[in-house]
DNA sequence: CTGAAAGCGCTTACAG
DNA sequence: CTGAAAGCGCTTACAG
C-alpha cells in the first residue's frame, strides 16, 4: 500500500481511505488516482493488518461436531451463505462433539480475532460433562467479554444464563416430534418404539420427550425407548436387536399379525432411521408391512430413499443463516427466532 | 502479552519467546515464572499480530463447490483433519463452483494471507470460461509468487503448467470408470446409456470417456450419451427421459425383453443415478429387472439405498488429507499421489 | 480535504 | 541467555 500511496502521489492515509470505506472520503480526482494505482500494481490489502489495526477481523467462527455429517454441513451451508453475503469470511472448525474441544475450537477462534462465533450440534448434558461445560461456558464469557459475539444452533449452552448474551437460534425439536408422533398416532399407529441417542444428548432427549409427549396427548401409552449410538450404526444395531425380538416372539414382539405394522418405530434422526430400516430389512422385516420407521431431519440426500421417509423437516440451511443473521447485526432482534418446520408423512409409516 | 511480560517481571521478547514455540528458549525459572503469568492473566496471543510479525498465518483456505454436497463434505472433513491436526485452521468458501467465483475466493485467501489453498470441485473446460480461467489463473500464480502453496484436488487448473508448481492430487476418474465398464460388461451387460453433466466439466467428462474406453477395450459399441445436469435434478430429468422412451417403445427402449434389463445406465455420479432411479420408478420401471443403474463416488450416506448402488468408491476424505499433506509440508513428495478406488458391484446392477 | 504520527500486538535480528 | 528497538501493513484520531 505505501507504494500505492507512492505511486499515485499521496500519502498512505490518503490511500488507505479511498481503498477502504472509510467514512471520510478523499476528493474524486484523487480517489480516481488511487484507485488506478492500485489496480497498477495489484494491490491485495492485507487483511491481517486490518484486522491488527481496526476492531473487527472479519472472520466468523463456524464449529459443529461433523462437517461430513448431511445436518451440519447443511447448516453449513446457510452459515457460509450469509457470511459471504456480508463480505467476510468463514473459519471452520469441526470438533467430533463434545464441549471439551468445543471450548478448544472457542479458544482457537477467539485467538484470531473472530468476530463472532456460531455453535452447531447438541448440547451435552451429563453429570461427566458437567466439568468440560463449565469450561465452554467460561471460555465463551471471555470471547465474549472481550467484545465476541456468540450464537448457538440448538439449545443454549449448558450452565448459560439469558444474561450472557448468546444468541440462540432455537431447533423445534420437542414441538416437531410431538406433532409427529400425533400425526402418526392419527394414522392408526398404536405401538411405539423409540431409537434415542444415549442420555444427555440435548438433541435426541428433546426428540424422545417431544414424542413421547405427544403420545401422551393422544392418549396412547409412552413408548419403550431404546439407547443407542446417534448415528447410523446405532440405528442399525438397535434394529438387528428388534428384528431379533420381533422375529422370535419375545414380549416385545409383533401383535397384530396381519394388519398392519406390528410396531412403529421412531429414530430421533434421519441417519438413525437409515440405519434402522438397513438392519431390519437384513432380517427380513418390510417396511412399513411389518415395520413402520419415522426419522428426523429430512436430510437432502435421503429424500430419494425407498422406501420414502416419514420425517420433521428442520429448515437447516436457515438456521444457520439465521444464527449468522443475529450474530453480525448491529441490532440484532430480542425475540427469538421461530424456525418453520414441519412433519412430512410418507410411505415408511403407512399402514395399509 | 505485555502485562504477563511485566507481571513476570521480564521482557516482552522473553515473554514472547516462551509462549510461542521459538528456537531460542530462556531459562527454566523464567519459562515457569511467564508461563505462569500468563495462565493467571488468561492471556491468549492474537494470532492476527503473529501472523503480520512473522511470515504465516495459520490458515489454510478450503475451496469448493457446495459444502452441503456430500462429495465437498467429504473431502472437507479429511482437510479439516489434517488441518487441525497441524494446529492451523481453515477458512472455507463455498463457491457454487465455476472459474470466476473460485477466483474471488482465491483473492480473498490471498488477502488473508492463508499459508495455503486447497481447490476441490471439477474443472469447467469450456470456451465460454475460457476467460475465467486465465483470470483464475493468474490469481493463484500471483498467490504463489507471494509464497503461497495450491494444491487442487481433481484436475489441473485449466492453463496450468507444472512450472507453476500447484500440486495436484488427482482423481482417478478416468481409471475407475473404465473398470467399472469392463466389471458391468463382465457381469453381462451389453447396452449402455451414459448421464453426464454439461460438455466441459471436466470430472463428468473423464468419467464419460473412462467408461467409454472400458466398453470399447470390452469389445463393446460405445454407449449413447445424455447432457444433463451434473446434480440430482439431471439424472432425474434424463431417467424421465428415458422412462418414457422405453415404455413408447421407441428405438432406444427395450430389446431382451425379459431376459435382464434392458439397459445399463451410467450416471457420472452417485446423486444423479440417485436423482435416476427415482425418475425411473415414478414410470413404473424396476432396478435393476427392467433398467440397471450404477453410479460414481460411493457417498456414505447413500450407502443403505435401495437397490444397493453400484458405484466406484474414492477415498475423498483421503483426498482432502493429501492435499493438505503436500501443501503443508517442507520437501513434500514429487511424485504424484495415486488415490485408491476400486469397483463395488451391488444389487443395482444385477442381471438376473 | 489531506498528511504526519502513533498505535494495533506481536516477532526477531541485533546488541549487550 | 536477555533486552531494547525496529518492523510487520494497516487505520485513525489529531493537526494543519
Amino acid at each position: 500500500m505505501y507504494e500505492v500511496a507512492r505511486h499515485a502521489g499521496v500519502s498512505l492515509a490518503t490511500a488507505s481511505r479511498v481503498l477502504n470505506g472509510s467514512s471520510r472520503r478523499p476528493g474524486d480526482a484523487i480517489s480516481e488516482r488511487v484507485k488506478a494505482s492500485a489496480a497498477e500494481l495489484g494491490y491485495i490489502a492485507n487483511a491481517q493488518a486490518q484486522g491488527l489495526a481496526k476492531k473487527n477481523s472479519g472472520m466468523l467462527g463456524l464449529i459443529l461436531h461433523d462437517i461430513s455429517d448431511p445436518y451440519f454441513s447443511t447448516i453449513a451451508r446457510g452459515v457460509q451463505g450469509s457470511v459471504q453475503d456480508q463480505q467476510k469470511v468463514v473459519l471452520l472448525a469441526s470438533t467430533g462433539g463434545g464441549p471439551a474441544s468445543e471450548r478448544r475450537a472457542v479458544a482457537t477462534f477467539a485467538a484470531r480475532r473472530a468476530d463472532a462465533i456460531v455453535i452447531a450440534g447438541t448440547r451435552t448434558d451429563t453429570e461427566k460433562a458437567a466439568g468440560e461445560n463449565e469450561l465452554l461456558l467460561t471460555e465463551l464469557r471471555r470471547y465474549k467479554a472481550n467484545g465476541g459475539k456468540v450464537a448457538v444452533i440448538g439449545q443454549p449452552v449448558v450452565g448459560s444464563v439469558p444474561d450472557d448474551g448468546f444468541h440462540t437460534v432455537p431447533v423445534p425439536n420437542r414441538q416437531l416430534s410431538l406433532q409427529l408422533a400425533a400425526d402418526l398416532a392419527c394414522a392408526g399407529h398404536r405401538r411405539f418404539l423409540i431409537l434415542a441417542g444415549p442420555e444427555g444428548l440435548v438433541t435426541s432427549d428433546e426428540r424422545l420427550a417431544g414424542f413421547q409427549e405427544g403420545l401422551k396427548q393422544a392418549g396412547l401409552d409412552p413408548a419403550e425407548v431404546r439407547r443407542t449410538g446417534f448415528n447410523r450404526d446405532g440405528g442399525y444395531d438397535a434394529a438387528v436387536t428388534l428384528a431379533e425380538d420381533l422375529n422370535s416372539g419375545t414380549p416385545s414382539a409383533r401383535t397384530g399379525a396381519g394388519d398392519g405394522p406390528a410396531v412403529c418405530v421412531f429414530a430421533a434422526s434421519d441417519v438413525m432411521a437409515i440405519g434402522a430400516i438397513a438392519g431390519l430389512r437384513e432380517h427380513g422385516l418390510r417396511i412399513p408391512e411389518d415395520v413402520a420407521v419415522a426419522g428426523f431431519d429430512d436430510i437432502e440426500t435421503l429424500r430419494d430413499f425407498t422406501p420414502a421417509l416419514t420425517t420433521a423437516q428442520l429448515p437447516l440451511s436457515s438456521l444457520g443463516s439465521e444464527a449468522v443473521a443475529r450474530v453480525l447485526a448491529e441490532d440484532p432482534p430480542q425475540d427469538p427466532f421461530v424456525a418453520q418446520g414441519h412433519i412430512i408423512l410418507r410411505h415408511s409409516t403407512e399402514t395399509s
